[in-house]
DNA sequence: GTCTATAAAGAGATAGAC
DNA sequence: GTCTATCTCTTTATAGAC
């Protein structure tokens, strides 16, 4: 159950709806706003520009969102879930530490690419309200788990242990997450190339072998 | 003297003042101003936000900047000139083209954290305004000579030819960037020892010798 | 479910006194 | 060089008709 959940995060980027009713146009609505939000800048982004891209008025969609805030809740919503279940995958508690860590790196790459709009908002919150420092405790609870991982993968004597173990990691996840600058899922890549390319470089550098 | 001048580069923050009068706060407004950019990003601070950080009135800041835009012009170049003096250091041009790969990137991290303020700004600008636009050419073209020596440096078979050189040259300033994220100057590790660590990294990878 | 109209607050910027 | 006061525009959000 919770493995089939988890492994349909990479993959399905539609969410459970969050209100049992209509729930009409809800996805609709929040694909617009996060694509302006991560154009401009949530804060910069109005609800009069919403209102433009969707061709509907301001007061319209507060019949789908009581708050600009709550579409941005329920984007960063999308991508914490996605990271969060790559971690109860099986591929991420079993086998040895060097596969664990290198099964959750590659997860994190894959649900980066599939839920690519969501992450990217998720990696710009800065945690000046009370939903951004929500999000940003979820996110550092990810990144606490995978630091766990590159510690027991350094014990076990298959990570570098001449840099700190937190400074490889944060270096590591400077590298995934900053796939979101380039990547388009439409270019020559896919996402599990992507993933494997990501993880050479990691692993291996960028020296020829 | 341009040998002078870009070796001041990394060290000294301070700018040459824009204007030959008085000038008088202009350093210390901006200093105030980018470290609210960055914490709550550039739209989302208000002239009353910055005008009470500073205890001034929002009037008296326009004596100082003619516009808030103007702030963020001045922020941004202070990043670019530091990562543009980068590449006319003479080891930029002068050795084998993995010696010159090495330094730049070394030399990035250097400006990077004697700058830490201006070069977060730089990484979020997004390109909404002219100013921010102009900021982004620039970068890019930085971006375009960095990538020209990772060429070099796999055509002289020192960097692998498995992956595209484009993808290893944006993973490569991925995690260069996020240095921004969690390095702070006051921290255990000098920018020096950041610089090599991340040079060894970069190249190596992260697997244990 | 969408509209027009509007309220209430806050934005960037300016005028002019001192 | 800094102030108070103010202009004008835009913001998020609501009221109430259809």
């Amino acid at each position: 159950m919770m493995a089939d959940w988890a492994m349909m995060a990479e993959t399905d980027a539609a969410p459970a709806p969050k209100k049992g009713r209509p729930g009409f146009d809800r996805q609709a609505v929040l694909d617009v706003a996060v694509s302006a939000f991560i154009e401009h800048g949530y804060d910069a982004t109005s609800m009069g520009m919403l209102s433009s891209r969707l061709g509907l008025s301001k007061a319209a969609i507060y019949h789908h969102y009581p708050a600009k805030a709550e579409m941005l809740r329920a984007a960063l919503d999308e991508a914490l879930s996605g990271l969060e279940g790559v971690l109860l995958e099986p591929g991420a508690r079993e086998g040895t530490a060097q596969e664990r860590l290198a099964f959750v790196l590659q997860g994190a790459v894959r649900v980066l690419a599939a839920r690519l709009p969501y992450v990217t908002l998720l990696l710009r919150v800065r945690g000046n309200t009370e939903i951004e420092r929500e999000a940003l405790r979820r996110r550092r609870e990810f990144d606490r788990a995978v630091t766990a991982l590159v510690v027991d993968a350094r014990d076990s004597g298959t990570v570098r242990s001449d840099i700190e173990p937190a400074v490889v990691t944060r270096l590591l996840f400077g590298m995934i997450n900053s796939i979101v600058e380039w990547y388009r899922p439409d270019g020559p890549e896919s996402a599990d190339q992507l993933a494997d390319d990501v993880l050479a470089v990691a692993l291996n550098g960028l020296s020829a072998s």
